[in-house]
DNA sequence: ATGTTATTGCAACTGAGTTGCAACAACAGA
DNA sequence: TCTGTTGTTGCAACTCAGTTGCAATAACAT
């Protein structure tokens, strides 16, 4: 599952949490580098393996207690990338642009797509209802361009305890 | 979680069952009954539960199986609902026209958005991109207008068992 | 230095969704 | 209408992402 990500400046999420009174502990600050490093989407699993590595008794409880943490900020953002490959979820810094998660199908690839329509969406929504929006998930499914060419047809299983 | 739903025209899922060379069993017709007159956003559980009142026997099993062939077949769309009251995903006939759901996060409120910034979207996404869209999925949490008069500040839990 | 309290690790748990398999029933063809 | 084929079902056991309770630990304010 091979992506692009744009890499969010590093130190802003030790920064926020010391705003939010949040204690600096030495697994948090590993979580925060993990996260701000990424280059691509990483679900708690990938997390937890990646900080055992500097830190081995780090336990995925507490991964997923971070990751609570950080999505109420709002600084990270959960997604689902489709469940395409079972039923974990995604993690990713909030960038300071939205964007869109596509994915094929076909291949499974995920790229990120940014576009003023975002924006749009969340200016007709604040508008037409008062509503006030803190996130916008969009995660759309189809066929790449290079599937489409070479025909593959999304045989791609999609879900399942296999596909892991 | 009240919301309100556009009734998609009934049957048409059983014709398109017969068009797929599918089986039109007692228990799939009940299934494709429910998903064609619900007027709220279901998960597999109250679908399990609103079958079982005409057909006791019938299996959990039974309702992911249907669910799993009418989402491959591109006629019932998997929704998270940002997983504000749990693991769960939630099953709606698509409709014809997409739309965005929209999550208040202080008092769980979901309603659906029209907007044709989701088309342009797609259409972006094929012209840039080669990408042909299958289907999208835009969930978008914040805080509805209600809400805000109120003053209501989104306490609800994100997620956990004990909000079931 | 010390006390307060947020945070951690452990272990047991929860529950949505899946799997294997034998029994069953749609439905096409005779 | 009977019959064979095979898609579909129910059951039971399972998987695994994520959660909970609790005691031990460690930030960090004073
Ligand atoms: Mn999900
Ligand atoms: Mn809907
Ligand atoms: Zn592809
Ligand atoms: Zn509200």
């Amino acid at each position: 599952m091979p992506l692009v990500k744009q890499i969010r400046r590093r130190g802003g999420l030790e920064r926020l949490a010391k705003q939010h009174g949040l204690r600096l502990t030495r697994q948090r600050r590993l979580i925060f580098a993990i996260l701000e490093s990424a280059k691509t989407h990483l679900n708690a699993k990938q997390i937890l393996e990646q900080a055992q590595r500097l830190e081995p008794g780090i336990d995925q409880v507490t991964i997923y207690r971070n990751l609570g943490v950080l999505k109420r900020l709002g600084v990270v953002d959960e997604l689902d990338l489709l469940h395409l490959r079972g039923d974990q979820h995604y993690y990713e810094a909030r960038q300071v642009r939205a964007h869109s998660h596509v994915a094929c199908l076909a291949c499974g690839k995920v790229f990120e797509f940014y576009t003023s329509a975002i924006k749009t969406i969340d200016r007709e929504l604040e508008k037409e209802c008062g509503f006030s929006v803190s996130f916008t998930r969009i995660e759309i499914g189809g066929q790449c361009a290079a599937c489409r060419k070479s025909g593959r047809e999304a045989p791609l299983p999609r879900k399942g305890k296999q596909a892991r």
